[in-house]
DNA sequence: TCGCCCCGTGCGCATTTTACTCATAGAAGA
DNA sequence: TCTTCTATGAGTAAAATGCGCACGGGGCGA
């Protein structure tokens, strides 16, 4: 595992793996189910009792199905059985590794589809290929992202863009909704900005 | 499942397991990989390439290692070969199911028979199929939605959907009644809205 | 400091979509 | 059978939207 560049700590019994889940914060718990000290179902058990949400992935000699759903119903989020490949153990705790998790909260970037919007780079890009954007067409798309799937009226843009009430007087949502349009639909084939006639606009597929 | 708590939808082939995922949110999606139209595999990366982040179990006869590591690298969250029980199906969903999912979209949307109204998304669908409705019609139907099983007369709706006291120089109402029954009502057996002959009308099956 | 260029914005017209009226046919109940 | 209420097709007015164009202000480099 080490080799497959991830940090490990190890304990060598119930009570020491304990220990070590209620100290640290882990990305993956692997444990086994016979141990000396407590049972990997009791640790399971205890954990989740103490609210603890990191995955957990019981590993165990125990195939039978009986074995693998109490395994289950004590809070495990996997169960390998042994034998077993030790590449499938990898790709399994790649797997809940993975997992939208609380743990790391690094990146700022809001996602739809082949879209991209980076906050902190303040880039765009979709399918891969950079967008530029001004800083209004970038506030818009943003509003967009943070709702997608929903029609947003033209007030409520009004509000939260220009973060002004609406003034009837003036057609600039529209003329910006098609500069929107131009730069991040024009030339794709799916379309993500739909205009929902007499209630505003819609991000969608 | 059902006997087990939870709805189901299913499609036949991967296009139409496809366009369910992208179109619904669920909490689960179980898919085998062997399927007519696309893979399972193919599957997994597209959700995943879009954004979705709903936990995927992959059921397949496929069990050399390799497979299961392809499956996992596809971006699945779990990876489950034939034979096996079904209890332990129902344990590894049911253990994808509690984990902590960003799926937190507050609905909004209004239910009767097989109707569906998205109050954020703004559409219509019957029986799965969407309707396109005029802001108009959409605000009448929300109306009947509203006060299902209940006879609304023209006054009601006049002020409600039109706000307006009731002109008796118009029908504008039949006329939109008209308009939404063709567009949900019409080529369906069941209908759901019929009128009270001197009384209004009334949404029920 | 000056001048250029980008960005934000309003205007106006063409086009699309929706709201509503009217006339007439059809249905329901007395 | 008659009266009243409802369904519906067609047509028109009104509203919303798309988009090219022009103008003005501010930032930035020469």
């Amino acid at each position: 595992m080490e080799e497959n560049g991830w940090t490990v700590n190890t304990a060598s019994d119930g009570i020491a793996g304990l220990r070590l889940a209620q100290q640290s914060d882990y990305d993956v718990i692997v444990s086994d189910i016979t141990m000396p000290g407590i049972t990997g179902l009791e640790l399971c058990r205890q954990l989740r009792g103490e609210g603890l949400v990191t995955p957990i992935l019981l590993l165990t000699a125990l195939s039978h199905t009986d074995d693998k759903v109490t395994g289950f119903d004590a809070g495990a989020d996997d169960y390998l059985a042994k034998p077993f490949e030790f590449r499938e153990l990898l790709a399994r705790i790649k797997a809940l590794a993975r997992r939208p998790s609380p743990n790391f909260k690094t990146e700022n970037i809001l996602r739809f589809n082949d879209l991209e919007q980076d906050l902190d780079a303040k880039t765009v890009r979709r399918a891969g290929k950079e967008i530029m954007l001004t800083p209004r067409e970038f506030a818009l798309l943003e509003f967009f992202l943070r709702n997608p799937g929903k029609v947003l009226s033209k007030t409520e843009i009004a509000e939260k863009v220009w973060d002004v009430d609406f003034d009837t007087g003036t057609n600039v949502i529209e003329v910006y909704m098609n500069y929107l349009r131009n730069k991040m639909d024009k030339g794709f084939e799916q379309k993500l900005i739909h205009t929902q006639f007499g209630q505003g606009y819609i991000l969608k597929t």
